[in-house]
DNA sequence: TTCTCTATATTGGTAATACCACTTCGTCAT
DNA sequence: ATGACGAAGTGGTATTACCAATATAGAGAA
């Protein structure tokens, strides 16, 4: 952290100040000058972080009128769609199980052991390093589609996890089903999956990852379905509150 | 030109330096003070300049020492990898026939009607203009990957096109393989599709894709196949001129 | 009142300078 | 030969000043 350039951890702080949304896309941030004063640093320091923001699309420079942050549509290349939770986890079922299933043709011994071993993290993992699990759990994903022998495979389904980790909606639903899952399904399945690939069977492999993510994509749906209803009922109770507190307050009037 | 910001144009000329290959990746470039002095600027703008550079992924700078010029291996921006027009012609076949299978069951009738105009367009292309077939074409895979309805799916879909159209090794394979089929043929298979999706049968565009794309492997595979033995034919010629050649001037020396 | 235009305050853009921390590399003592 | 040391060079940051583009309020015209 430390040894970084100043204006690198500057571009961080702003960055994060836009994702908290304290600059919601359109809105003008402040001038060099007062940033400069809040962060303590110098209105150099300042202008080098916005540059940098302003190379990676994350905002553009105004002469003489400020920096403003970009919406995410008017984003160029390299940034991800926007794409929902669902949406994501039905390509991922479409394509890893495709994936899955050429690996079946390719894999090597060496590749299935250390599979084996990735399977024991996600499952022995101590509740209190979900962290170690998610990493895991990623490399499966990832190891798969490059035993299929085929770079765009891989690329393709890098991208996905991409999304995964990336997008703020989809990584909110997927905290959620994480709190409720047990974790012993989740190896159970990933277990299913090696089973296949054990065997060099094409089929069983795509259906097993198929089986995992349909499994993950009826989770999804249960957690969002039980988070409407909670959102429900506390709107149902802010109203009471305020509705009843303000007949209350006529009524003493 | 010379109303953007002077660090951006001062960025250009680096760039162009650099491709022009005065600085060799790897090579350092001159310090600061040098490059202000040389192209008559401060040296904050030069400082501006070089990290918009590195924010891009062109260089690296490192403090103490100086800016470093990045091979193109080595930059981890969201560049697309290096696949041959192989791997993705099979992911493509295992990808979008997937995407076809979804579209099937959620097209809309001025979404078929869309795809059988872009056939029209390219089936009835003119040798002159391969230019709005293969847009066509293009417009073609895209739109149903778009009628999946999941955003995620088309976002694939549009990678797996930028990666034809932008990597060098696999447009040129494209261009050999074009310059080959008749285009009656592609013309028929995405039919083929088109009758699939319109018919609602999810099975049978899944098929019907797969066969397009088996089909262009295959023609593929012949072109390269073509491509070699030329290649080969070509040294064995330039073989046969250069030791003959030396043959004979040894004989009259 | 409403619109237009101008004066002015504000903001980003660039320059010049100074000093610090780090890297590099040659020197010198061991 | 090797290690420590230090001078020179390089990027990193701060400060100050001024310029140019923009925005905005207020004056003036309709």
């Amino acid at each position: 952290m430390s040894d970084k350039r100043l204006y690198h951890t500057v571009a961080d702080k702003i960055t994060k100040l836009i994702h908290d949304g304290a600059y919601p896309p359109g809105s003008r941030l402040p001038g060099e000058r007062e940033l400069a004063e809040r962060f303590g640093v110098s209105r150099v320091t300042i202008r080098e972080a916005e540059i940098a923001l302003q190379a990676l699309g994350q905002i553009i420079i105004k002469t003489g009128s400020g920096a403003y942050v970009l919406d995410a549509s008017e984003r160029e290349d390299g940034g991800l769609p926007n794409v929902s939770a669902f949406e994501l986890t039905e390509a991922r079922s479409l394509f890893e199980s495709e994936a899955a299933a050429l690996a079946a043709r390719n894999i090597s011994d060496q590749t299935l052991e250390h599979l084996d071993e990735l399977i024991d993290t996600m499952t022995n993992d101590d509740p209190r390093n979900e962290e170690a699990s998610q990493a895991a759990d990623r490399e499966f994903h990832l190891t798969i589609a490059a035993a299929s022998g085929n770079a765009a495979v891989q690329y393709i389904v890098e991208t996905l996890w991409k999304m995964r980790t990336e997008l703020p909606a989809v990584r909110e639903v997927h905290a959620a089903v994480c709190a409720e899952e047990t974790g012993t399904d989740r190896g159970a399945e990933h277990s299913d999956v090696l089973v296949a690939l054990r065997n060099r069977d094409s089929q069983g492999a795509r259906m097993a990852m198929q089986k995992h993510f349909t499994r993950l994509l009826t989770s999804m749906i249960d957690v969002t379905e039980e988070q409407a209803l909670e959102e429900l009922r506390r709107q149902a109770t802010e109203s009471r509150r305020r509705y009843l507190n303000n007949a209350a307050q006529g009524q003493t009037a």
